[in-house]
DNA sequence: TAAATGTTAAATGTTGACAAAATGAGGCAA
DNA sequence: TTGCCTCATTTTGTCAACATTTAACATTTA
């Protein structure tokens, strides 16, 4: 029978904890599909693992939001409403204020060169990726711009909901529907932030922080809107079940 | 053998759901200090259940961020240094400025009248607390505002982890710290919440929030500085393992 | 005496089996 | 055909037993 293939560099913890994030993998690449129901059995034969490990496994990805329970009925892959999004959007992007908010406020009390330097070579990089349009580039540069501020404010608790709520965010994928973000704008209201940061003025960095997640927010809608055709969005959370 | 005395108001879904509650009750009733360690077969006898359904639910828990789980080792009742109140103050802070900004909006939208009685109403019940000096019920009223804010932003995974992070800081208890509040600023700091967001002022909202956030903050660190004697707090999160 | 090592008891990690609930197919009557 | 009921099958909920790891104690040795 064929065992867990070897988990990347993570020395084994507990079985439960590898085929969490396996299954976690799996949901995130689109393997499981929003709305799938998840087997058990099913789960515990392709893995090689008693029935209860990946039980144990799924309760935990419930918690964090990717799965959806329901008693004596299952678990099902979580399926995002427009609604649901735009509440991610929100709560994500307070995180994302208070986080600038925070950083801000450590670098008034003791400077921090390294992550300054660092917040505007991402500022740099991201202007060249601009120049060359290349977009790949921007969304890793982007996603590392936010990983350093939520790392830089020193709030472990922040940043694994931060967390959390991007990867569930990523369960919303509709057909067809590219985001194109203006990169221009984006690149200049992150320099808003970094300077905000550098001054040590929290007020201003989370005043800039959410002006950037607002109008992230306005671009995201509008481009759902003008990307959606006549298909609606699912009201229920668990519509499909296979 | 005694069985889990039964739940209050709530049908039962699944028994571990019932276990997690419980020992949820238990842990924020101070039953079960921070720094405690969970025995599963201990609890499994207690309840009645087997040691699989308190496994499940522990879990669960864990995932809450009420306990702390050591790989081979086991499950400890999350015990809070000053900085993870400070980190958790901040971010449950933002959210709920988030959501005074998202009630404002709404309200801009589609006038709520039930919601700004409400809100009146518990403004009005403060300030009668306040004038015969009833703490208790200041408590209960302040409580039953961010409530209520918290609900009017329509926003139910907020709601969720709000109520997660209230969750959390109850964890925080320290001999002999009496908090008490400057209820009439409070109050105030309140009323210009409201007053934004029956003008439909998202940005106003989100403002007087945040003050007043910074300001409960403020105060609860001057009660902590006064209070705290040359007792140290942990610096670890599992230190006493009983 | 104190550090290191071997041994034992207890707790957690994992599994397979049984019980209860939900789903779906088939038959029967209107 | 449509609607409803019954029953078999599938799937989840719960439990008890086995395997592994950890922690504490006893023993040995420098």
């Amino acid at each position: 029978m064929m065992t867990v293939s070897k988990i990347i560099g993570a020395r084994r913890e507990t079985l439960a904890g590898e085929v969490r994030s396996e299954i976690e993998r799996w949901i995130l690449a689109g393997e499981l599909e929003p709305g799938q129901k998840l087997n058990e059995v099913a789960l515990a034969n392709v893995m090689g693992v008693s029935r209860g490990t990946v039980r144990e496994a799924i309760r935990s990805l419930a918690d964090s939001g990717l799965i959806v329970l329901v008693a004596n009925r299952g678990a099902f892959v979580h399926q995002l409403t427009v609604d649901d999004i735009c509440n991610l959007y929100d709560l994500r992007g307070a995180i994302f204020a208070m986080g600038c908010a925070a950083v801000a406020r450590r670098m008034a009390g003791e400077w921090d060169e390294a992550l300054i330097a660092a917040l505007q070579k991402n500022l740099e990089d991201m202007r060249k990726a601009y120049d060359r349009d290349d977009r790949p580039a921007y969304y890793d540069l982007n996603i590392a711009f936010h990983d350093m501020i939520l790392a830089g404010a020193q709030n472990p608790k922040a940043k694994g909901v931060y967390d959390g709520l991007v990867k569930e965010m990523h369960l919303f994928r509709r057909r067809g529907l590219s985001v194109s973000p203006n990169i221009a704008q984006s690149i200049n209201e992150h320099a808003n932030i970094v300077a905000a940061i550098a001054a040590g003025d929290s007020g201003a960095a989370r005043r800039a922080a959410t002006h950037h997640v607002e109008s992230g927010l306005d671009r995201f809608l509008k481009t759902l809107s003008d990307g959606s055709t006549a298909e609606e969005h699912p009201k229920s959370d668990i519509a499909r079940s296979n």
